[in-house]
DNA sequence: GTTCGCATACTCGGATAGTGGTTGTCCGAGTTGTGTTGG
DNA sequence: CCAACACAACTCGGACAACCACTATCCGAGTATGCGAAC
């Protein structure tokens, strides 16, 4: 069980441009640059939050990502649901018993953290992060 | 991200020795039918939860698996670390910064959910769960 | 009656394989800005 | 001077491959119990 490294990227990026140009366009390889990374694969993880409305892109040449304009509600569990999907971390019971004591129990526990990354803005973060990225 | 099935199968098999039989011991046979999978697979399950101390195996003829005198103890969150591995969900920062922000809020979330895991305990559960498995 | 040996019932652990998700690469297609060329 | 064109920079998306963890199975080895035969 672990988060992917995509999910690790996603954030990063979000981070990034969060600090270095809340509204200028950023190309794929500038990007994949600072955080040392494919270009090709990193395309894949911005498009996931192009689609979930997180950044915008523009094609052709000067193209690139780019922060949309209430980006700043965007809290750490909105993008890890963009590259992760929204899916519990545990999954249906197994007797497919919808009163699963145990299914309660992670399911509680699981609300607790989301609770806690949802109250996590990229913003917030940025706004500390002036230096360290 | 999700937690693997043998961690379901775990907690189940615990909440079921708590409820039914503490102090018996079970043979995988047994367990594997209850819990309706293979018991050649449940038995990795059941070593990992050896090693962890929680439950004790004999061999031979009766032999079995049974809980240990202080399985009351026992926490969701110790069965999961004893499937899954006691390891963070967030790998370190890709960066190798010990100061990054993401990695701090990541697991700081993660420790809202453990907490949640370690308050609860089979033993609380196992009281609920005398009909309901 | 005691002891030896054997069958039986069980766990233990390594080897192996299928499956699915993650990670990553490659390439063709479409899009936009820019510069150049011909009238 | 301006329009048309060519080119370069860039994103988009599908196809594809490598890799790894999870899931699961099979089998041989070790171990304890219980029963029966032999002394």
């Amino acid at each position: 069980m672990k988060y992917s490294k995509a999910t690790n990227y996603a954030l990063h990026i979000m981070l990034h441009l969060a600090v270095t140009s809340p509204n200028q366009r950023v190309g794929v390889q500038q990007l994949a640059e600072q955080q040392d990374l494919s270009p090709t694969y990193l395309s894949k993880i911005l498009t996931k939050l192009v689609k979930a409305g997180m950044i915008e892109s523009s094609s052709g040449a000067n193209g690139g990502y780019r922060l949309k304009p209430d980006w700043e509600n965007i809290s750490f569990l909105d993008v890890i649901h963009a590259i992760e999907g929204s899916a519990s971390l545990f999954g249906s019971c197994l007797n497919n018993n919808p009163d699963c004591l145990i299914q309660k129990v992670m399911a509680l526990a699981e609300e607790k953290m989301e609770e806690e990354l949802r109250h996590q803005k990229i913003s917030d973060l940025a706004k500390e992060a002036t230096v360290v990225l």
